[in-house]
DNA sequence: GTAGAACTTCGAGCGCGCTCGAAGTCAAGA
DNA sequence: TCTTGACTTCGAGCGCGCTCGAAGTTCTAC
């Protein structure tokens, strides 16, 4: 089994080792498997949660929520309530890119009018 | 010609009066007209800053660009520098809504995967 | 065996973007 | 005129999400 140290983990999906420990501290992951002498060696379960979790963060979600994302998960929760939350966030994406749509367009039309006024 | 109170203002564009105040202050939009009594009595063109300005924020603009667009324009600087920041501020919302795309249908199926996995 | 790099934990600090409270001023209604 | 309440400035405080430094441990190369 292949496993990454926490430099190389980070360096795969984009973060600092600093954020990726506050990631494991914070609960945003579940708890990395660790050497014998103690440092962490990310298998591919580990980068997996390491990616996802920096995808949902990248995607606005709040660390409070992918906490209780993850320890839902982790501790095989019964309950589809967490699954709901994120089925939700789904949908506030979505209403975040049609706003995104939006706005984009009202920029552009404001760069277009300053432009053609000559500056 | 109607003006609306800060108040009135912050309800209309979706902010907190103080959050208005402030971003007077820092500068996100250019200086408020105020009445005799020294209130701020938004007419028409402050209140249309102001709603370029909350979409700016949406959008994800630092508040330190926003002031840097606001000062070039009220100052009627010449140079078309800030339209290429805002140019560039485009393409990365751009980069961005392509990214959330993505990123959309990642969390989709995750969230799919664990409903057909029986919760 | 030892130097040095890379890892570890812990806790403090920081930048952003507000947010709020204090203390005072102004405006509209009774 | 007086009360009520929304307005004003100013500066401090705060929550989030890291970020960094200190002090110590472990691994790797020589």
């Amino acid at each position: 089994m292949v496993t990454l140290t926490t430099s190389e983990a980070a360096d795969r999906v984009g973060l600092t080792v600093h954020a990726v420990r506050y990631y494991e501290r914070a609960g945003l992951i579940p708890p990395v498997p660790r050497t014998a002498g103690g440092r962490r060696a990310f298998d591919d379960e580990a980068l997996a949660w390491l990616e996802y979790t920096a995808c949902l963060r990248a995607l606005g979600m709040p660390v409070a929520l992918i906490r209780r994302y993850v320890a839902s998960v982790t501790s095989g929760s019964p309950t589809g309530a967490i699954d709901l939350v994120m089925q939700e966030h789904v949908e506030a994406l979505r209403d975040r890119r049609a706003q995104l749509d939006r706005y984009i367009e009202m920029v552009e039309r404001k760069v277009a009018a300053r432009r053609s006024a000559g500056r």
